[in-house]
DNA sequence: CAACCGTGGTT
DNA sequence: TAACCAAGGTT
């Protein structure tokens, strides 16, 4: 008779559901093949965890098969240009992460002779690994016994033992909880097991209690505040901004486009010369044109939402002779652009121009 | 340490 | 529709 779970057999009670249940992910090796001595390739498991960063399975299947295909190992990874990975990239959001990753491909082939290093600390020396990568990488690829604490992990030990605590400031004591269940038998696969709960049965709304492997010991389930928890600090509201995009293309077909600072939003991605982006709605910020030309204004706006603010984008465009000097960026050759490279904002000031051509304006 | 940093799916 | 959420890291 106890009021919270203790360690027990839990990790082992666990293992099980998940020998059963593990989901099928294409940089994954299952508890089976695992059995049959077949080991995870530290390369995949660290660029798909990077990928994985606030970020689904689904959204990042598609990424991950392209990435595999096109960089096989770190060292090609390495060596690509930094475009083309950015490139490769974009859609996927936090492009820091993508900046990131080359840094430390190239870290790992310079420091570490091209192979993943195993140590928790020696990875997350290594640039966009953090605390719960350098975890999951040091369990997943090599299982070594270290806690992974993701959204997941907080969310399944905050319940489990009924911590009402708020986030973030209850990482701690979820970290601690969390370490005292970290198994020495099976550590890679104990650290996707709890993740595998947190994604499939203990969901941050309507957690299916019935049947989760942990219903028993779970507090939370006891006290009925599952779904309550983990409680969270509320959250500032996103102000609006707005600013201007510049379409311009040449009548040979290129575009005028331009490579953004490293540093900052959408950081050393490509994107259409534009204004600054600005909280104020009265007058919507102009800036300067990129090329002296007679600009149109496109019908409609752009709407987006980055993390902590909406963006309304006025869009214009022009057509440009061969001779003209652009004051900012440079024409990409039309058999050299491809939509797929530009962040999700800027493809959609582009759908915007092409679908207004194509309705005659 | 709080702010910054994307995007698409779900409720 | 707006808020919430996702295998977080950096500054």
């Amino acid at each position: 008779m106890r009021e919270t779970p203790s360690p027990g057999n839990l990790p082992h009670i666990l293992l099980e559901w998940y020998d059963v249940h593990a989901r099928e992910m294409p940089w994954r090796t299952g508890p089976a093949e695992r059995r049959a001595g077949i080991r995870p390739d530290p390369y995949r498991i660290w660029l798909s965890e990077i990928m994985l960063q606030q970020t689904t399975v689904a959204t990042v299947r598609d990424y991950f098969a392209r990435f595999v295909a096109r960089w096989p190992t770190v060292a090609e990874l390495a060596a690509a240009p930094d475009a083309d990975v950015m490139g490769e990239w974009a859609g996927l959001g936090y492009y820091a992460r993508a900046r990131n990753l080359l840094k430390c491909a190239r870290a790992v082939v310079a420091q570490h002779d091209g192979v993943f290093p195993a140590d928790h600390a020696a990875l997350l020396a290594l640039p966009g690994i953090g605390p719960y990568t350098a975890a999951a990488v040091s369990s997943i690829a090599f299982d070594l016994p270290q806690t992974v604490l993701d959204g997941n992990v907080e969310r399944v030990m905050a319940r489990l033992y009924d911590i009402h605590t708020p986030l973030p400031g209850a990482k701690p004591v979820l970290m601690e909880k969390a370490a005292a269940l970290t198994p020495r038998d099976r550590p890679g696969d104990y650290a996707q097991a709890v993740m595998d709960l947190g994604a499939t049965i203990c969901t941050p709304k309507s957690p299916a209690c019935g049947i989760c492997p942990w219903r028993d010991p779970c507090k939370a389930r006891r006290e009925g505040t599952a779904p309550l928890l983990p409680m969270k600090t509320p959250k500032k509201p996103k102000p609006v901004r707005h600013g201007t995009l510049y379409l311009a293309q040449r009548t040979d077909g290129a575009w005028l486009l331009e490579t953004r600072p490293d540093k900052g939003l959408l950081g050393g991605m490509l994107g259409w010369p534009g204004s600054d982006w600005l909280d104020i709605a009265t007058e919507r910020p102009a800036g300067t044109p990129p090329v002296t030309a007679c600009w149109h204004d496109l019908a409609g706006e752009v709407r987006h939402t980055f993390t902590h603010f909406h963006l309304i984008l006025s869009v214009r465009t022009a057509r440009v002779g061969p001779e003209v000097q652009p004051e900012r960026g440079d024409f990409v050759p039309r058999q050299n652009f491809r939509p797929s490279d530009l962040p999700t904002v800027m493809r959609k000031a582009f759908d915007l121009s092409q679908s207004a051509h194509v309705a005659g304006l």
